[in-house]
RNA sequence: GCGCCCGUAGCUCAAUCGGAUAGAGCGCUUGGCUUCGAACCAAGAGGCAGCAGGUUCGAAUCCUGCCGGGCGCGCCA
């Protein structure tokens, strides 16, 4: 039935050729400019006459007249094209009755719903990538809503689709979570929703290790220190070389290159063999000029986000306290203990615990690998009620090692270079500045395994294109792995997308652990839950089985979720709202349940009449046009959603058509329709609508319901 | 400071890859059930499209500059 472009657009063309015109357009150009017109009431299909003015030398109202009469004379007898009028420069196409009814048959009787024909090139979706011992919440249900989407439509589209995961089951915040569990955690591990256990023990190790909660300057080592003498540096205009005053721990000469402050000031320093930011300050000479430690800007202290501005200190503070001590915030730890020593021990544990497990020391890794598969088990379980798909799990604790190799192979073939003891790659000159790949310590990074991972995809998936499902803030990221993996020589990479998508924000605002405003996925599915069984399925208990009102309590929520989650451009940030979502009012998933509802609650009601043909050329009514209409856009908003990634297009379609079956059945009464055929007409249109529906929510991952 | 993204009705969002009078939902006002499901439908009010330029027959859409917000920017993931 995309043969309706194709009809109109011949139709025009044999138009313009009796209007003198033949050449100007060809048949595939016209339907190229067709559209839907803006009111249903103007036309089926609109074609502008604004790019042939400048062809014809004539105004596109005038081109849009000659055309109509033009037209007059083929539309006699025409079984497709019942007139064509000119409104202003467009000239609005209407079909025939029987030839518009036509895609009433080609949804029942047809494959106008089946997918496009097979095309060649496997794709890869990799999508969710939760991280173990982390709560799984809302936020991470936008995700699964995207990405599952896409492989349905993926395969509508024609493509064979490997839905892909990628769980991060390593690295600092699993170590964070299982130090606390074998440190600070007193009792027994639940035996439901263990996964969601862990991630509070993660958030805890958050809480522990936030050291702003104990001071406003959390990094031991340093000293307070006023500035007595500020010279310029002979070799660099921008720097500056300092002489300090740090009271008992002495004096120190420091090159700086920050701002915003004077001789007098005074600064935090960093001297030379302390630990700051992860690092150890080094004695360097800085161009020749030698620089005992640092000066730490507002940014680097975490009191500003301005990177050059160096943070000042009150004038009454003493020279050579440490800073933590300065900035200790009174009630938090034990007056008689050192807020250095505090952080120092805690780190120390958390380090130590990580050390362990990259070495497997045997204690740690069993109980890495227990912990593990509660958060996979309890993954499993968000996946099932959800409905969506995986053809493949890969695991970060298996491409690690996968990732160092590659990063030294292709430094030592010079595709990479050094930096500060790290190693990376140079993508200055694309504008995408440097992407670590080894630490100084030789570990790898994210970066480093999503590389790994990309390889992996080409050659042992054989993927021809490869999306990435993950939130918008990891843009440049994806730039530099793209961009490395072409510097590597992947070919595959200019096939490779990083679909974005924005936040999941609450009424409240935004979502934060500090806040603890996060909803995790067992209290969203419980809330959702006893939200719809109070406002849909309160009135069936003892008349439904309660197997059914269980699954249509999942389904009205699943609904709620996804086609709230899809229902907007990924890219932009989104709110959720409950109530909302789940309302059977307005533009949302349980009110396309309920549109689809009422199609399966008619044809139950009206018995299909045996021996009465389908006649399509009885829909004339102004209501059912807009729902062929409708119908008939359904193929076109698919495609269109695949290829923008945008899953709204399809909402917004099938929303359409939800509203337009919604006015019609209050005009256009199928049982009693008073004709047979008439109603054996409306029953087929009616059964088609729910047929689009069901098709249409099933690509979104939507399950219909008979009654509700 | 630099880069990416977003600014449309009171709120949440659309607008067919530059086209007709910028449209929906929610909320508000009003009307419609002895009728296939009123969980619906109909009508109304509500707009300086962030601001200022530019390109074009035509701009919410493309370009430039500002303003406001979000997110990033080598040893986290």
């Amino acid at each position: 039935m995309e043969e309706r472009e194709n009809i109109a657009a011949e139709f025009l063309r044999a138009g313009l050729e009796g209007a003198g015109s033949g050449s100007a357009l060809t048949g595939s150009d016209i339907a190229g400019l067709l559209e839907i017109p803006r009111d249903s009431a103007m036309g089926d299909l609109a074609f502008p006459c604004f790019t042939l003015a400048g062809k014809l030398k004539k105004s596109p109202a005038a081109i849009a007249t000659d055309l109509a009469a033009s037209l007059a004379e083929s539309v006699r007898g025409n079984k497709q094209v019942e007139r064509g009028v000119a409104a202003g420069p467009y000239l609005n196409i209407f079909f025939t009755p029987a030839f518009r009814a036509g895609i009433v048959s080609a949804i029942l009787e047809g494959d106008w719903l089946a997918p496009e024909p097979a095309r060649a090139g496997r794709v890869m979706i990799e999508y969710s990538q939760p991280n173990t011992h982390k709560v799984f919440h809302v936020g991470h249900m936008r995700n699964v809503a995207l990405g599952d989407v896409l492989v349905r439509l993926y395969e509508f589209a024609g493509r064979e689709v490997v839905a892909a995961n990628y769980i991060g089951d390593v690295g600092t915040h699993i170590a964070k979570c299982l130090w606390v569990f074998t440190r600070h955690f007193k009792g027994e591990a639940p035996a439901q929703h263990r996964g969601e256990f862990l991630g509070g023990l993660y958030k805890q190790a958050d809480e522990l290790l936030d050291f702003t909660r104990l001071t406003a300057y959390p990094h031991p080592g340093l000293f307070s220190a006023r500035v007595l003498e500020m010279r310029p540096h002979p070799g660099n205009a921008d720097w500056k070389v300092l002489k300090l005053d740090a009271g008992a721990k002495g004096q120190a000469q420091v090159v700086c290159g920050g701002t915003g402050f004077q001789t007098g000031a005074i600064v935090a320093w960093a001297p030379p063999d302390c630990s700051f930011l992860g690092r150890l300050v080094q004695r360097v000479d800085k161009a020749g000029i030698s620089s005992e430690g640092l000066v730490p800007s507002c940014k680097e202290l975490g009191t500003g986000e301005d990177r050059d501005k160096i943070h000042i200190f009150p004038r009454e503070t003493p020279l050579g306290a440490e800073i933590t001590e300065i900035g200790r915030r009174p009630g938090c730890i034990p007056t008689e203990q050192s807020v250095a020593a505090v952080i120092r021990e805690r780190g120390a544990e958390v380090r130590a615990v990580l050390r362990g497990l990259e070495a497997r020391e045997p204690s740690l890794e069993r109980l890495w690998r227990e912990t593990r598969q509660w958060s996979l088990d309890e993954f499993s379980e968000i996946y099932a009620w959800i409905g969506c798909r995986f053809d493949h799990y890969f695991y970060e604790s298996e491409v690690d090692e996968e990732g160092k190799r590659l990063a030294l192979e292709a430094l030592e073939k010079g595709q990479l270079m050094r930096s500060e003891g790290a190693i990376g790659a140079d993508l200055s000159t694309a504008g995408l500045g440097f992407c670590m790949l080894l630490k100084s310590d030789g570990t790898t990074l994210y970066a480093t395994k999503d590389l790994a991972l990309a390889r992996r995809k080409f050659e042992k998936f054989n993927v021809a294109e490869s999306l990435y499902i993950v939130d918008h803030s990891q843009s440049l990221h994806f730039q530099q792995v793209f961009k490395t993996l072409e510097l590597l020589g992947f070919a595959q990479a200019a096939r490779c997308r990083h679909v974005a998508y924005g936040l999941v924000n609450l009424p409240e605002g935004k979502m934060s652990s500090r806040k603890g405003n996060i909803i995790p996925f067992s209290k969203l599915r419980a809330e959702l839950g006893a939200h719809i069984r109070r406002e849909f399925l309160h009135k069936y208990q003892g008349e439904w089985p309660e197997a059914e009102i269980a699954e249509a309590e999942r389904r009205i929520a699943v609904a709620a979720i996804r086609y709230g989650m899809l229902n907007q451009e990924p890219i932009k940030n989104i709110v959720f709202d409950m109530r909302e979502w789940t309302s059977p009012v307005g533009n949302t998933g349980p009110y396309l349940l309920y549109a689809y509802a009422r199609t399966r609650s008619i044809l139950r009601e009206v018995p299909e009449l045996a021996g009465t043909a389908f006649d399509g050329a009885l829909l004339i009514h102004e209501k059912e046009r807009v729902v062929l209409n409708e119908l008939a856009g359904f193929r076109r908003a698919v495609l269109r959603a695949v290829r923008d990634h945008n899953p709204q297009v399809l909402c917004a379609q099938l929303y359409e058509l939800a509203r337009a079956f919604s006015r019609m059945y209050e005009e256009c009464p199928v049982k009693r329709a008073g004709e047979p055929a008439l109603q054996a007409a409306r029953l087929k249109l009616v059964a088609a609508t729910g047929a689009v529906l069901r098709r249409g929510l099933g690509l979104l991952g939507i399950e219909v319901l008979e009654r509700m």
